[in-house]
DNA sequence: AAAAGTGTTATATAAAATATATAACACCCT
DNA sequence: AGGGTGTTATATATTTTATATAACACTTTT
């Protein structure tokens, strides 16, 4: 899986990787127990610093999506964190309103939801 | 409709007051054509400087769910922004991910859904 | 055993984002 | 005339983001 950076966005790079890491673990591009490439390599290969990348990490680690040993950063999603569903749901609230106050239907966002969850 | 800041949040400002007057208007707590309290009084109610409210303002401005004029911010929900839709969707892509490594089913998520849009 | 590779920690620096504080301006409405 | 709008300008302080070097303890590879 490769990674990238856009240097252009407003959102922090680290952010940014996140999320793009996230993504991968929920499309299966990368499978539990398996080991995301190490600060230095992911660093040089995206164009970004070792310790941006380390942040992303540290992040996902904190939020339950990797564990992280001297062997590197290891895919492993933790699902009981406590106050994860309700931010994640605050979240969902928000970007519904903004769906709606943009058109989108319900039947519309139900759509989306089902083609999303088969790329999953 | 009162808006409230948490202090201790890690979340900006004018960002925890761009989205919950998002949510007002989308549970129509706010109609369109309705005034907005003016910066002024609004930063005194809660708690904040006049400029961080103001930037909130400029930010939903920008982003098309009001309109500022003399009288005050007034909303006005332009549907038609270019890239919107596909911003949202890509965010939406996201926290699904987020919620499926979480456990989310496909039927909760749908559940969920229209829990949201029956508050709207 | 030596070398190379892990994450981690520490220190430093620079730029950008966030938030506040004062002040003034043009405009509108009573 | 006076009080209410948003807006703009300037200034300051704090936090966040990102980079750069360097070193450490540990593991894996050679």
């Amino acid at each position: 899986m490769i990674f990238e950076i856009d240097f252009n966005s407003d959102e922090a790079f680290y952010m940014q990787l996140k999320n793009q890491i996230i993504l991968a673990i929920a499309t299966r591009s990368y499978l539990e127990g398996e080991v995301l490439p190490s600060v230095r390599k992911l660093s040089e290969d995206i164009g970004i610093n070792m310790h941006t990348v380390n942040k992303a990490y540290t992040v996902l680690k904190d939020e339950g999506f990797v564990r992280v040993d001297r062997r590197g950063a290891v895919v492993a999603v933790d699902i009981n964190k406590a106050e994860d569903k309700k931010l994640i749901i605050d979240e969902l609230k928000i970007i519904i309103a903004r769906a709606t106050l943009k058109g989108i239907k319900r039947e519309e966002m139900h759509a989306l939801i089902d083609a999303i969850y088969d790329e999953y």
